[in-house]
DNA sequence: ATGAAAGCGCTAACAT
DNA sequence: ATGTTAGCGCTTTCAT
C-alpha cells in the first residue's frame, strides 16, 4: 500500500503541499514549479489517495447501482454499458445487487448515501416502493430509473411493453388465433404487457380469454404452468411468454409432449435471447435494442450529472421489434390434429 | 445531501464528539450515554460518513472487481455472488470491465488503488501480464485472480478444463470419431483445453488431427470458421465448441446446410448455456457450477482478508462434468449420407 | 506565482 | 466513563 502523500512529494520537490495540490489538478503555475514536482512524483511513484480528495471536493467519482435479484441479461448489459461509458468520465460503478443477501433496496440506497456517491442508477424489484421513493428523493442526487414507473420525480427508461405486446398479439389474433395464453409474472410493469394484450384483443371486437391472462397463474415454476396450460381442455392455441426462463420451460414441455411448433403451437418470446434464432424452428421475439437502453441510461444520466441546475425529470420509451421467425403459424384446430 | 456531522449529533445530545464516535463504533459506554446519542441520531437522521471512517480508519469496506466483460453470464454469476456473499460482511463491490473504454487493466487497477479498496477480485483478459502481475503484487491487499494462471503468488480459481476436454474428446474417440475438431480461441487458458484434447488422442495410441486444433483456425467470425470447416474436402465428424457463441454459430450452420445432429456432425459444448437442454436435440454439454466457482472466489477472498498474516495463496480447481444429451452418436461414414 | 494554514468528518490516543 | 485533541491526505482561501 502506497505511503506517499502529497507531503512527501512537497519535500523532495522543495516546494508547499499547495503547490503541489496545484499542478496536481492543472491550475496554473510556472513552468519551473511544475517539472520539479512531476519529478518527485514520478520519483516517489505517488498517486492521489482519492479518499482525501473525494472529502475535500465532496465529490466521490462513484455511482451507485443497484441491480435487483432477478438473473435478467438486460440489467448486465445495461450495467456493461453505462460502466464503459461512465469509466471515460473517470466515474466509477459501486454495484450492488438486492437479493439473497438479505438487505432491501432502502439499506443499499442508505449505504451508497453514506459513501457518498455522485449519483445513482436503479433498477428496482417492484413497480412502488414508498419507503424508497423518499430515500431516494431526499437524497436528492442525479438518478436513473431503470424499467419501473417508480415516480415521475425521476428520469426512467423502459421498453414499450404496451404496444409490442399489442402488436404481437394482434399478429396471431390477425393470423387466427382467438385462445392465445400471456405467460409472464404479475409483478412489476406486467401491466403495461397486460394492457396491450387486452388492447389488441379489443382492437379486433373481440374478449380475451380471462382465464389465459395473468394474474390468473404464473408460479415460479414455469414448466409447471405451460404443463398445466398444455393439458387443460380448452388449451391455447398460442403462447406469448416472457424471458428466458419461460420460454425454455415451454419448450422443454413441448418437446416432451411432443408437440410441434407452430403446427401445434404458435409461440412468441418477449425478449430476445442469443439463441431465439439459433432454434429449431428459430422463434418469433418482440425484441429491443439493450444496447439503446443502455445508451439511454447513460445519456440521461450524464446529462444530469452535468447541469448544475435540477434537470426536468424524464420518461423515455424504447420501442420493441416483432422480429417474425418460424413459431408462428395458422391455429390447426384440436380436433384435426 | 446530508449535511449532519458527528458534531451535530454531539451537540445535539450535549456530549463529545468521541462519545458519539463510541456509540458509533459500539464501545462500551454507559447506558445513558448511548440512549442520549441514539435519540440525538434518529432526531437528526444522521448517516456517517463513510469517507471521513475510511481516512482514519484506512479501510474502505471496497473490493476492486475487475472483469473483461460484465455482460457474460459467467462472469455476472460470479460477480452477482460474490457480491451477495461480501455484502453480508459489509463490503462493496467497485465494479469494472476492461472492455470497450479504452482503458488497460493496469490503469483500472491503479484507479481500484488509489481508490484504496481494501482488496481486488480479478478475471484478467490474458494469461500472463507482467505489468499487471507486478502492480498487483506491489499493492499487496488480498487478491484472487478468477480463470487465469497469472502467477502463483495470487489465489486463484479456475475451471478444470484439462481433464474436462480429456474426458469429453475420450467420449467422442470411443464413440467412433476420429476427425474431432477443437474450435476455441487461442487465447488465454486455450492451452489446457488443448492439452487435454491432446492427452485424449494420445492415451487412445492416435495422432490428434493437427489441422482441426487451434491455433489453426478461429477468427472472431465463428459461423464463418465453422462453414469453411463443414465445407471442406475432409470435414470433422465432431465438433467440441467453447461457448455461447461459437455453439450457436455451428448450429446455425448446420441448419442452413441442413444437416442434422447428430447424424451428420456431434457436438459438444464447453460451458452449459441455459439452453442447451432446450435445444432440439439437446446438446451434450462440459459444464460446471457456476455457483461453486462463485463460491470459492468468495472464500478464497474472504479467507485473506481475515487472516492478518499472508495466508498461502492457493490455486483451487473446478471440476467438471460431461452431460450427456443428444448431440453425439456414432458417426457415419461420409460416403453414406 | 507560491506558501501557510484552516478545515472536510471522523477515529483513536490520551487525559481527566 | 467521558471529554479533548491530534491527525488521516487533500483542497482552498488568504497572505505574501
Amino acid at each position: 500500500m502506497t505511503r506517499i502523500t502529497i507531503k512527501d512529494v512537497a519535500r523532495e520537490a522543495k516546494v508547499s503541499v499547495g503547490s503541489v495540490s496545484k499542478v496536481l489538478n492543472g491550475l496554473p503555475v510556472s513552468v519551473r514549479l511544475k517539472q520539479k514536482v512531476d519529478a518527485a512524483i514520478g520519483q516517489l511513484g505517488y498517486e492521489p489517495n482519492r479518499l482525501a480528495q473525494s472529502m475535500r471536493r465532496r465529490s466521490t467519482g462513484a455511482i451507485g447501482c443497484l441491480v435487483p435479484d432477478i438473473s435478467n441479461p438486460l440489467y448486465w448489459a445495461v450495467v456493461k454499458k453505462v460502466d464503459d461509458r461512465l469509466q471515460r468520465d473517470g466515474y466509477m460503478l459501486l454495484l450492488a445487487s438486492s437479493s439473497d443477501n438479505g438487505r432491501t433496496e432502502v439499506d443499499i440506497v442508505a449505504e451508497f448515501k453514506r459513501r457518498r456517491v455522485d449519483g445513482l442508477i436503479i433498477a428496482p424489484g417492484r413497480e412502488t416502493d414508498a419507503h424508497l421513493i423518499k430515500s431516494l428523493e431526499q437524497f436528492g442526487a442525479p438518478t436513473v430509473i431503470l424499467g419501473r414507473s417508480l415516480s415521475k420525480t425521476f428520469s426512467s427508461v423502459h421498453v414499450d411493453y404496451r404496444s409490442g405486446v399489442e402488436v404481437a398479439t394482434k399478429y396471431l389474433l390477425d393470423l387466427g388465433h382467438r385462445r392465445i395464453a400471456l405467460l409472464a409474472p404479475l409483478a412489476g410493469p406486467g401491466h403495461a404487457r397486460v394492457e396491450g394484450f387486452r388492447a389488441a384483443y379489443a382492437q379486433a371486437g373481440l374478449d380475451p380469454p380471462e382465464d389465459l391472462v395473468p394474474p390468473r397463474t404464473m408460479s415460479l415454476d414455469a414448466e409447471h404452468d405451460v404443463r398445466r396450460l398444455l393439458d387443460s381442455a380448452d388449451a391455447p392455441t398460442a403462447l406469448i411468454v416472457l424471458g428466458t426462463r419461460i420460454l425454455a420451460g415451454a419448450l422443454k414441455t413441448m418437446r416432451d409432449r411432443n408437440l410441434d411448433t407452430p403446427r401445434d403451437l404458435s409461440i412468441i418470446s418477449i425478449g430476445d435471447p442469443e439463441w431465439a434464432a439459433v432454434h429449431n424452428p428459430p422463434i418469433t421475439t418482440l425484441r429491443w435494442d439493450v444496447e439503446e437502453v443502455a445508451r439511454l441510461v447513460a445519456e440521461l444520466f450524464l446529462s444530469q450529472l452535468k447541469k448544475k441546475s435540477k434537470h426536468e425529470p424524464q420518461q423515455v420509451f424504447v420501442s420493441t421489434d416483432l422480429v417474425l421467425r418460424g413459431s408462428c403459424a395458422t391455429p390447426v384446430r384440436r380436433a384435426e390434429k
